[in-house]
DNA sequence: GGCGGGGTCATTGTATACATTAAAAGGTTT
DNA sequence: AAACCTTTTAATGTATACAATGACCCCGCC
């Protein structure tokens, strides 16, 4: 027989994934807490490759862990929101400046192939949920060849975890069109930019389009109240 | 009895201590394996707490994990230095000319006592590296005190993290009393534009700052040859 | 009635035993 | 003799049992 139950993945990866997942949908909110026996039951692995997990989505600051009492999901205040974006946009901004310099046709070929698919998703009459989450996709795939371009393999990763982050404090990815037709011009602007080799402008348009998504989610982001790490003890008896 | 052996630090944190200063001081060089049973007679713990360790070690770059392999200790290339340095410029200059804009007078204190102090230690007869190990403690301290003045809790972390990895790279730390000058001179052109509030000027001279440490290391750092994953099978049967 | 002390519990930290992987050794075949 | 397959073995990955910490709760005391 060919393979199967040959794993696909370790007990670790998969309880990493699966706790991830559960913090970007939702299922596990701002400040909830994360009870390593709960999550084994949850993840189907045992406590060893859970804890595994934890730490590492510790280490992406996904959840917070104090020693002996455990992990929380992280909260975003308004503060760490500026704090995040500014970094990204520095960042993304230094990383245009340089791909500008350097981006080869291929990468420009791919950003344009999926700035022509972006245009083809957003005049679909597809619903909208799909044509959201296809536009983030596509997103995706533009700012990491950006990145990728911009030969820095440090950068790239510390861009990855920053957006990793920006990604979970969306937590409801509510996306207006008019704020997603925003950042199609500016990621048509970004090409023709690196298409000429302007660096000032590559990293002045990508600079706007994060503090454009800093903006844009001003008014979605409600500040979190911290709650206590032991919400209640259970069920009171009656 | 007032503590006796009520513990210090949690074992894996004992475990992460101990392998991290056996690579700085040189005890793992650059691609040697780590070993989990090894680890646990050398660090006095159990596998669990030494793999928690490794994990972390992993996720800030000292070590490389494969899986099913373990874990060796990260070299570094010349392209990674170039990397690595590059982003220190780009972050501690944002950070200089963020902090010139908002330094308390206080942190200013801070500074000019760590430029004192570090006047009086290179003056003085102590032994040369009890001085360069001195001046790097103060070194760090004026670091740190611009990267808390500019306010960015998130560009504080990753700054740390490159500069532990900077201090990794240095392996054999050996400075020449000329480089320690002239880095002694930075900080104290540094410290004035902070003090006159000239964001421009601290960020540039932050910069120079940072490249001229990537120089210094130039000539220091032969690249590393990698080395395969399973060096030797024990010592051969006689 | 509020406050402090001690016991109990849930939960995390650590150690160890077992399962699984993949590299190395050795023998067989072409 | 070289290449392939099988066996061995050393290492990591996982599960579970045990230890230790810290929070909660109840009771006694002020």
């Amino acid at each position: 027989m060919e393979s199967g139950a040959s794993y696909v993945s370790s007990a670790a990866d998969r309880a990493y994934a699966t706790i991830r997942a559960s913090i970007l949908n939702g299922t596990f909110p701002p400040n909830a807490r994360l009870k390593e026996t709960e999550l084994v039951d949850f993840c189907g692995v045992s406590r060893t490759p859970v804890r595994e997990a934890l730490r590492r989505l510790a280490a992406e600051d996904f959840v917070v862990i104090t020693r002996n009492q455990g992990a929380q999901v992280k909260s975003w205040s308004h503060d760490d929101l500026d704090d995040l974006f500014a970094l990204r946009a520095l960042l993304e901004g230094h990383a245009a400046e340089r791909a500008a310099r350097r981006t080869s046709p291929e990468d420009l070929r791919r950003i344009a192939a999926a700035i022509e698919e972006m245009d083809a998703v957003l005049t679909s009459d597809a619903p909208q949920d799909e044509k959201v989450s296809e536009f983030l996709r596509l997103n995706r795939v533009v700012h990491e060849t950006v990145w990728r371009a911009s030969g820095s393999s440090r950068l790239m990763r510390i861009l990855g975890h920053l957006v990793e982050q920006a990604l979970m404090a969306h937590t409801a990815q509510r996306f207006s069109l008019t704020r997603i037709a925003e950042s199609h011009h500016h990621h048509q602007e970004l090409l023709r930019a690196l298409e000429s080799r302007d660096a000032a402008w590559a990293e002045a348009i990508m600079r706007s389009h994060i503090h454009a998504a800093r903006r844009a989610l001003e008014h979605a982001a409600p500040n979190p109240q911290p709650r206590p790490l032991r919400p209640r003890p259970a069920s009171p008896v009656e």
